[in-house]
DNA sequence: GGTAAAATAAGAATGATTACTAATATGTTT
DNA sequence: AAACATATTAGTAATCATTCTTATTTTACC
């Protein structure tokens, strides 16, 4: 799936994957920028874009876009499923069970190869559900 | 989820949904633009977004986001599920089995409320695969 | 027909993301 | 360690799908 690029070492990549590392709220890329800016202040956004393009291209992060205006960006790669809470848009982790096995139904009618999936699921979340 | 929203009728926003109903590709605005212009040469796309946006936030039409950067329109609002193909990046109707089940295996270790899921499958469609 | 609300065409504006460029960092080879 | 080749960077400009604005036209209802 992912043909692998030359990477040459950099510290603002590093850093990039490390902040990311420590974040459960899959942030965007301004946030990402905003954060690592107190480390390199002279970063530009050009540099987080690209890296974070190059880092979820060769599979070491993952892109979510989860259709709220902005891509999110997770420094987890294990199988895990995302929700999306519809009135404070939080995206959050799901401790879920892998669902793998619905590419096979998926792939039952089907001509093609599939060879993954990505799903968000929808709804309110703990925290909006109780200040409601 | 959908709050209705006053709707008077408009020839275009008819117009627009009964090009959907004909199509089984999921096209984006600027494809439905296109097509539209045909019927109503003087029609804007400001039109195309405003209407597609009013009929998707009322469930009439679903929005696609594939991550392909655009914005897909599907007029079937079944439960049904989704394929990109990485290579020619047509987005098709899977023929599968409800799996709506999985809301409820997400919700298990979950605080909140799920209404509802997307899911999008991602592999080599038939017609690549037959072309390698 | 008259009126109010919604919708339109046309164009301008927005804003997340990408592209460009000259300078710098990294890794490798002598 | 100097020289070289290539990747990366900061800074900035450009792109372009989508949204917004405004004056005008439709639609729905009395």
């Amino acid at each position: 799936m992912a043909e692998a690029k030359t990477m040459k070492y950099s510290r603002q990549r590093e850093a990039i994957l490390a902040f990311l590392k420590t974040r459960k709220d899959h942030p965007t890329a301004e946030v990402i920028y905003e954060n690592i800016r107190k480390e390199y202040p002279k970063i530009s956004l050009g540099t987080i874009y690209r890296n974070l393009a190059l880092l979820s291209e060769n599979g070491i992060i993952l892109k979510l876009s989860c259709d709220d205006g902005f891509e999110h960006y997770d420094g987890c790669t294990d199988t895990h499923y995302h929700f999306a809470c519809r009135r404070c848009k939080a995206l959050i982790d799901l401790e879920m069970d892998d669902i793998s096995f619905i590419n096979t139904l998926a792939e039952k009618n089907f001509g093609g190869d599939i060879d993954g999936h990505v799903a968000y699921f929808y709804g309110i979340c703990a925290e909006c559900k109780g200040a409601k």
